[in-house]
DNA sequence: CAGTGGTCTAGACCACATT
DNA sequence: ATGTGGTCTAGACCACTGT
């Protein structure tokens, strides 16, 4: 094999890594677009300049990731919201009873605001900087379960429309995913309970103070940087936060 | 290298998934304990008949499982559970500002009931079937902020006394680990909101219906048995649940 | 059929930890 | 110095997909 030099940041970093970051690059870039195949593993190997374990080992880690998918005998593509999979990896409610089901989203407003102090914290942008702010309510089960408050930095999603949002036949990180090249790469939550206020009772049919789950999640793009902030109100009567952890064990000697 | 023939049921399966399966059972046999090394890569290929290539992949899905952990230089052991890590890993309570801390535990109760019908589904038990039950308060800054409620099967914790759990200086799932040898490899939790019960809402000193966290966890050992239902209850007014979304990892099917 | 990813081998050398 | 896990290679063959 020829030799092939390393570039200098990659100094002490292990070579499958380095691809790794190569193919994020390209996919940052756009080169290869979300549903679309990336090049054949042979193809890689010879632009990489490496062996098909190494390169193996790269894609592995960005399947683990979902950032890649790969199908036996078709190819190894960019992962796309448009599969069912990726709705419910960060859809996290369903029945307490009965098999999980699709919410069905009904659009509220859609508004554009200075963001608040807690919201521009959490979005990292400055205070008083311009968001959109979408509001939906989410019905399962034939019964309203759900309003969602939507945060989203103008820088990310200019030109947002609510005819987009409204028409959309999709779901919403797919939209930001294809109208606005975002791809949602990791999210982060935090509950707790509240009673309800009055607007969100109205909304729900439920009285004020009924506790309901309030989730705060921050959904990531590449280098964490957070395209999305969004406040989730559950009605947990027949329906529950779902959640799986693997244990953290570790060695005494660590 | 010499012909190693195939277990029966290992057929359509890949070799590195039997050999995967092959050191589990070897755990579950009490083989090697936890803490201690298991033999190096070489013995494990001699013993499997297998290459250095396919027994990694085998030990790197027991390392990602978290039953394993390897170290460089030092060898692979068998995971176990020390005090500091249960925080990162099972505990998900934080404060909304400020720096994780850990729980100050206050042991309540231990009682030994027949467990109830919904205890008795979640726990995978017969209806009626012998479950220890205890009681205790976590606090946290200084405040009670969570109460547990905790049902465990007898056929696992047989003998298990008040002594126990009130006198030991170490996480419940250590005890479990080093007095029962029941190791806690995945758990499952399930939230809702809900009012404050009486008898919650007097142990955290609030009002009752005062809106709650409700977390229904599971915590599995090897084979997916059920080894604790814990439920908690949690005042979140200072208090939050962390989750975070980065990596699904299932594959089976697909 | 040809092309894809999936598995597996039998080595090699490197980095790290312990003796 | 020895033994450990970590990385990497250059092949091979299998299983699956589409034409």
């Amino acid at each position: 094999m020829d030799q092939v030099f390393r570039s200098d940041v990659a100094l002490g970093m292990p070579l499958y890594r380095e691809v790794k970051h190569k193919i994020m690059e390209a996919l940052r870039d756009g080169e290869w677009k979300p549903g679309e195949p990336v090049p054949a593993e042979k193809r890689l190997c010879e632009r990489f300049g490496v062996s098909v374990g190494t390169l193996r080992k790269a894609v592995d880690e960005l399947t683990a990731e979902n950032i890649l998918i790969r199908h036996q005998g078709r190819g190894t593509f960019v992962a796309s919201h448009s599969q069912d999979r990726y709705m419910f990896g960060f859809f996290h409610i369903c029945p307490k009873t009965g098999q999980k089901e699709y919410p069905k989203v009904e659009f509220i407003r859609l508004s554009r605001e200075k963001v608040d102090a807690d919201g521009a914290k959490r979005l990292g942008v400055a205070r008083g900087a311009k968001v959109v702010r979408i509001l939906n309510r989410l019905g399962l089960g034939g019964r309203a379960v759900i309003v969602d408050e939507i945060f989203l930095p103008e820088r990310f999603f200019a030109g947002m429309s609510e005819e987009q949002v409204r028409e959309r036949r999709t779901t919403l990180y797919q939209l930001y995913q294809d109208e606005f090249d975002v791809a949602v790469l990791r999210t982060e939550e935090r509950l707790d309970a509240v009673g309800a206020s009055a607007d969100v009772a109205a909304l729900l049919g439920i009285a004020e103070d009924t506790p309901l789950l309030h989730i705060v999640r921050r959904a990531m793009t590449f280098r964490d940087e957070v395209v999305e902030l969004r406040h989730s109100y559950v009605l947990t009567d027949n329906h529950e936060y779902f959640a799986h952890e693997e244990s953290t064990l570790r060695t005494p000697g660590e």
